[in-house]
DNA sequence: CCATCAACAGTAGTATAGCTATCATTTTTG
DNA sequence: CAAAAATGATAGCTATACTACTGTTGATGG
């Protein structure tokens, strides 16, 4: 992890791994706007003060959270695309990961896989979505976003050959699987997956736009019919 | 606009103009988590108390002005497909009015238009990324946005009869402009339009990524060519 | 075994944000 | 012109964000 996301490194003492534990389940439940690090102090048993030894201010922490999720997300889809046949398999395997729809060991075993979800689908876009995000970005607080994009960028690559937007691609992949969780729970009028309950709805509404897009621009010309892609 | 969004309608004053048009300007300066009602009221003259009778709190505030901004959206939407010959020829026109390509009047005169698409890029999200998300949407503050994204669908739908996800690909279409804008200013490394400097690359990747995906569930089964669509 | 140093708890305190209440004055309008 | 509404000005209260200082504990190493 990069060091300019702590003040102290949060896994190098169980107060550490306590606070990062333990914000995650307070943002899930309150809301990274309504969640302080007085509310967290009082959950964990320890002072405001102790919890500003290991972070600068709550939005560092939020996004020391949103990258450790990045930077285990990149290493489960290495792991998880190496070994497979073809880059069409590839990258079905990462949409798969990506929209959560893979069972599959955390890297950390202290921290609950469904409240990190919910707080990324959540609580991701603000990691970024601030006056300060060239300065951030300038510290490399990004980079394991930027990584985990062009890991994909490189399997489109490999798919199709000259695809032009191979990055613009990847992070639409990424951002819309968020967008369209959240809104399939709390709005479900800007998604389709509303009425019914087949748990794979996006996934294959990614599969599918995702494999038009880059079919489209197949070098071999060969475009496959409905039949085969849905 | 939905009366929820407000405590007294600010259109109906002078003072009630002043706080939406200021406010659009001071949370562009200053990014929506740095700005404050204490800091708006300065800024036109007049006292905290005076814009706590206009709206609730700040993020009322905010998403008085998305909203606004999703209804202004919708009108123009109508005007700028309304006689276009052919559904094609429509979403291609409702795509160049999304990403800010379709020069144009809008409907309020006193509002910098420039100013309002940079908050929407960075701060629309934050409108419904809250825990009160329901609560807000029960109160109907999101239909705007709802009817906007219907109205696309709909395009969709006349283009591609069948098509089975056209409101999750309007909203994916509506946020992946927003987010490809902000990546290609702040992190360019997410996109493929950080080298050129080809003003509509973002529209043509939209393009391309929603017409490949309509064209492909094209019921007649006729998939134009690549010469045809880029 | 003691000196030392890092980690941590606890307390206090400042500045600002978020919000409410009150009251006098001005403006609108019936 | 009188009543009602809108505004300006001030005060105040609670919570948030953050900093500084003090004392304790517990591990390390000579």
């Amino acid at each position: 992890m990069n060091p300019n996301l702590y003040i102290r490194d949060p896994e190098s003492s169980e107060l550490g791994r306590n606070i990062v534990r333990q914000s995650i389940e307070l943002i899930h439940e309150l809301g990274f706007e309504e969640f302080t690090f007085k509310k967290l102090a009082h959950n964990i048993g320890t002072t405001e003060a102790g919890i500003y030894r290991y972070f600068e201010n709550k939005h560092r922490l939020l996004t020391y959270i949103i990258t450790w999720f990045w930077t285990s997300m990149e290493y489960r889809l290495v792991f998880h695309t190496n070994n497979l046949p073809n880059p069409r398999a590839k990258i079905a395997a990462a949409i798969k990961l990506l929209a959560f729809g893979q069972e599959d060991m955390f890297l950390s075993e202290h921290i609950d896989k469904d409240l990190v979800k919910d707080v990324v689908v959540s609580e991701s876009n603000k990691a970024y979505l601030t006056k300060h995000v060239n300065e951030d970005n300038r510290a490399m607080l990004f980079k394991p976003y930027k990584d985990l994009c062009h890991r994909i960028a490189t399997l489109f690559l490999e798919y199709c050959e000259h695809f032009p937007y191979p990055h613009s691609l990847a992070s639409t992949l990424i951002e819309t699987i968020h967008h369209q969780m959240f809104f399939k729970t709390h709005l479900p009028g800007l998604t389709d997956f509303g009425g019914q309950e087949n748990a794979n709805a996006l996934q294959e509404y990614c599969e599918f736009f995702i494999f038009s897009a880059l079919d489209r621009f197949s070098t071999a010309g060969i475009i496959p019919r409905l039949s085969e892609s849905v």
